[in-house]
DNA sequence: ACGGATCATACA
DNA sequence: TTGTATGAT
């Protein structure tokens, strides 16, 4: 089986770029008087001082490490100053460091594709900018280097103590006869020296950066001279670099797979896997990671910088560790709506500031379970669509832990524990918002078309919150078959627990009593409070079971796909939900056409701008949250206005017209009905009756225009 | 009975 | 496709 391999001869100058000791450059720009101290951050816990998360220089010269306690910190280096995370809902909140890791990207954006490795961490694709270099101001005709990339440090370069270090370097930077791709490197010693003063001058933090022909060395070498530097990897010495380099340094090999190499096959270090063939790792490691180590025992690695600025998900989550553990349905409920809060906040900036829309929710736990024999089973973690507003965000996931829980602890048994409850307790508890696509792009003309289509006095602002609020009804592309573990479902029954809330109110279900209580705090981002209207109400089941059709149409299709285990899971599953909708059709797309206003064309405008420029995606200015508020809810007074306008007679009544619209599937609206819309509005509904082909990364267009 | 909170990806 | 496992920071 011929496995593509990575072009050995590769020539692209790639940079990754580290943040030193991040969070601490973030609360020291914070409180500059910290600068210079031996400093940590500690995430707030009460146990021994809390955890250490990060370590600045200063201090780890006094031997404290990350993973240390707050105590323990203070016992080797007294000294220490330790700033605690910033707490909100009482759990850690990064999102400081977060948008100060937005800072950066920004910055880094300028030169190149820019890929987003972790809040941290950046790699950048400088080839075209090296080559531009190289071509119209090549480095050996400069004749003065700038300082800081006479600092870099160069693998396999001789500096010997004797010999001045930066006159080698500017010596190998201005040599002629060099080597096309070293001269190549040289350029990206300059751009990246460039760029980190640029970061520093900007935003006040240092970092220190790798660069070399691909991410795998480049990642290698940014960590090889911290803080504040960097290193090259020639061409020329990568050989020699990884033949004494120990497995376990390589990225993806710090965990059971560098073990295995170590333990199965006498594997020590990155060169002693030359002596394997191919195929002997393929056999022992399967086809695709078996040709990935062949490759990087040869410093080979093809992996393209991804064009990505922004996370593919959001999550939010916390844990509960030994006694704390969560032993009532209550208080799960209580942190799941902090941890929903959170969310939904966050959910609400990508929207505000990326025009992005998460697709799929996603519950996470952990959990021991004392009493019976099965107590090493796994919280078994579950997704359902995504609706947009805190409360429903907390409904849904609250429903998806009740799914998780039963089949946890097992389906029958729940009434007949009696009394007490089962001994299980939560350990851990996050939700996650993923799927995040950019709302489609075909809006803006759509906008324009129904701006001659009929008359609208909605303001801009409105109908730009409006749109959004129907974009999220939209299906997330090549997601036509949702689980069903959202739906409505009797309630367990927990009985004989001791609720974390004081006035329960007999006769109520657990979810009833949840939007009692904790409605009243729930102003942040989306407004739980008000009761959903029967419109609202329908959506979810709707857009749930819409996906039915779907699901039953391609029902042949996937049982030849599916293996023999999943299908038969997938059909139980369906027999124990019981009783169910069936038949609605999901197309949100003609509500879509309905709300969408006329006037709206500066929303057009704004996503322009952020197709451009990378600013104004990563920017998280003060004002941020300032129009995120009360989404949901304006989607329902929006509703409630359009009854009374009935502005455009497009068909039909409006009443009509929507109930009709959720009962489409968007498999069976007629094509004729398309055929009448304007062609390139044509052209956009495919795109939406096919998301998956449309390029998604408005990112990767915008930079290209650099 | 924890390094914690987030992310990404490969696999089945 | 969803759910799990692994890995990194």
């Amino acid at each position: 089986m011929p496995v593509a391999k990575p072009e050995s001869c590769d020539s692209r100058v790639i940079a990754h770029i580290d943040m030193d000791c991040f969070y601490v450059q973030v609360e020291q720009r914070k409180q500059p008087q910290l600068r210079g101290l031996p400093t940590a951050v500690v995430q707030y816990n009460e146990w021994k001082g809390g955890a250490l998360i990060a370590v600045s220089y200063e201090a780890r010269k006094f031997g404290v490490k990350r993973s240390m306690r707050g105590e323990e910190a203070k016992e080797v280096c007294p000294q220490i100053h330790l700033v605690q995370v910033p707490v909100a809902r009482g759990k850690a909140d990064l999102n400081g460091y977060r948008n100060a890791g937005s800072e950066v990207m920004s910055i880094l954006a300028r030169r190149g594709r820019c890929e987003r490795a972790s809040i941290d961490e950046v790699y950048l694709d400088l080839t075209d900018a090296a080559e531009t270099m190289l071509a119209e101001a090549p480095p050996q005709h400069l004749e003065a280097i700038d300082e800081e990339a006479l600092k870099s440090h160069i693998l396999g370069l001789n500096n010997e103590d004797g010999s001045d270090v930066k006159e080698i370097v500017r010596n190998w930077i201005h040599r002629c006869h060099a080597d096309h791709r070293d001269k190549l490197l040289a350029c990206g010693i300059l751009i990246v020296a460039e760029l980190r003063m640029q970061v520093l001058k900007e935003t006040e933090f240092t970092c220190s950066a790798g660069i070399a022909h691909n991410k795998m060395l480049a990642k290698l070498a940014s960590g090889m001279n911290k803080p504040a530097q960097q290193t090259v990897v020639p061409f020329s010495s990568v050989q020699g670099l990884l033949n004494s380099l120990p497995i376990r340094k390589m990225k993806q090999l710090g965990g059971k797979l560098g073990m295995s190499l170590q333990i199965d096959m006498g594997v020590n270090t990155v060169g002693d896997l030359l002596q394997f063939s191919e195929e002997k790792l393929q056999e022992r490691y399967g086809l695709n990671t078996g040709t990935w180590l062949w490759n990087i025992a040869r410093g080979i690695n093809g992996e393209a910088v991804e064009g990505r600025l922004l996370p593919k998900s959001h999550g939010s989550g916390k844990t509960f560790p030994g006694p704390r553990a969560l032993k009532t349905v209550s208080a799960v409920q209580h942190w799941l709506n902090q941890l929903c809060e959170e969310l939904s906040e966050r959910l609400c900036s990508d929207l505000e500031q990326n025009k992005r829309i998460a697709h799929t929710l996603t519950l996470h736990a952990r959990a021991y379970k004392s009493s019976d024999s099965d107590s090493e089973k796994k919280f078994p973690s579950k997704s359902c669509p995504l609706r947009y507003g805190t409360a429903k965000i907390q409904e849904d996931a609250f429903n998806l832990f009740q799914a998780g829980l039963r089949e946890y602890i097992g389906l029958y048994g729940v009434k007949s524990q009696g009394s007490h409850y089962s001994r299980w307790g939560i350990t851990s508890l996050s939700v996650s918002a993923s799927k995040i696509v950019p709302i489609p792009s075909g809006t803006c003309s759509i906008v324009k078309y129904f701006h001659w289509q009929s008359s609208s006095h909605f303001s801009s602002i409105q109908s730009a919150e409006n749109l959004r609020m129907d974009a999220t009804h939209l299906s997330p592309p090549g997601n036509e078959s949702y689980s069903e573990v959202g739906l409505p479902e009797p309630k367990i029954h927990f009985p004989g627990e001791d609720s974390w809330i004081e006035d329960t109110t007999p006769g109520l279900g657990l979810q009833e009593q949840k939007i009692n209580v904790w409605k009243d705090e729930d102003l942040s981002c989306s407004p739980s409070k008000k009761k959903v209207d029967g419109f609202t109400e329908d959506t979810s089941p709707l857009l749930l079971s819409g996906t039915q059709g779907c699901l039953e149409q391609n029902q042949n299709k996937q049982q030849r796909e599916f293996s023999k285990d999943e299908s038969r899971f997938k059909s139980e599953y369906r027999e124990q939900k019981g009783t169910r909708l069936k038949n609605k059709g999901t197309s949100s797309i003609l509500k879509f056409f309905k709300s969408c206003n006329p006037s709206g064309t500066s929303l057009s405008q704004e996503h322009d701008r952020t197709v451009q420029g990378t600013d104004a995606q990563l920017t998280n200015g003060a004002g941020f949250q300032s129009s995120c508020h009360n989404l949901a809810e304006l989607n329902e007074v929006e509703v409630a206005k359009e009854n009374g306008t009935s502005s455009h007679s497009y068909i039909r009544d409006q009443d009509e017209w929507r109930r009709e619209a959720w009962s489409y599937n968007i498999n069976e609206i007629d094509p004729s009905v398309i055929d009448e819309l304007p062609m390139e509005i044509q052209d956009e509904i495919q795109a939406w009756l096919r998301p998956r082909k449309r390029p998604n990364n408005i990112v990767q267009r915008g930079i290209n225009h650099d």
